[in-house]
DNA sequence: AACTATTTATAAGA
DNA sequence: TTCTTATAAATAGTT
């Protein structure tokens, strides 16, 4: 308490490049907000997206709705584009299809929301049983254990 | 202070499509932190963003580090193609994708398994916890909801 | 990987 | 539409 604390917790940051590549993997692992936000435009104005990101390392993130490849075709076609009506046809089979899994892909992440929000409930939960049934303890034990295996399964487990 | 005012401001909505266009129009309006969000990405992260997004009204607007063109490029040249036959590569570079689609799927169901399997252990914990704690209902009776909701949402909710 | 104090982003309302 | 306000969300710094 005697040393020159200044308040914890968020910091406004400069905008720039962070220094070290450890600060930078770190910043941009918090920053996954961003693909979120992504969905939710999607979700909330009905638009299209195509987001592609390399990340520091070099690897690929992408989102896109319908799907990443239908966006950038209709970006690149801004001009008219070329004709060939079996390749469109197998072309749209394709899309199809991706898009089939990317609606599998945000239900599922829907759901893995709400089972994290849940989750958070079960680790509330868990702590006023803890507190109300502290003395039953070797009664719960098993219990408790079990709990916590779930609590971190669904908390952490995504 | 005599009028059941609540409190003005922000409020949390529903993810889901906006009803009427004004609102969907509106949002897609206040939502235009998100291309701040891919700028500062970029700067604080230095890594390479393509970003295209089709309005409602179907007007494109996009973003890019360097620029979407060279982003674009380099996410489709991510599968080599094996000669210069443009549909062949197209080709491939989409069931890649599909493929890595698939992966993720596989991933994620597996883990929604695992939450599954717990929620089952929970399920039967509770009524355990139940079992030895009847005589406490009053006092676990807000928890005791809570945990059927959770359950509930676990088990039925995928 | 969690926590917490703050900064940001925004849904409502004017 | 643009500004203000009250809140919800995201996240920088820390442990």
């Amino acid at each position: 308490m005697s040393s020159g604390r200044k308040g914890q917790g968020r910091q406004k940051i400069d905008m720039k490049k962070m220094s070290n590549e450890i600060n930078l993997q770190e910043t941009f692992s918090k920053r996954r907000g961003f693909f979120k936000k992504a969905s939710e435009l999607c979700t909330l104005c009905g638009v299209d997206v195509a987001l592609v990101v390399f990340s520091p390392s070099g690897k690929a993130y992408s989102f896109g709705h319908p799907n990443v490849d239908i966006i950038i075709d209709r970006f690149l076609s801004q001009v008219p584009p070329q004709n060939n009506d079996t390749m469109k046809f197998n072309e749209a089979r394709r899309h199809a299809h991706e898009s089939e899994l990317n609606v599998q892909l945000t239900q599922i992440n829907n759901t893995m929301d709400n089972v994290k929000k849940h989750g958070d409930e079960l680790s509330h939960l868990l702590k006023e049983i803890k507190t109300l049934f502290w003395w039953a303890c070797p009664v719960v034990g098993m219990n408790k254990v079990k709990l916590e295996f779930l609590q971190k399964a669904l908390i952490g487990g995504v």
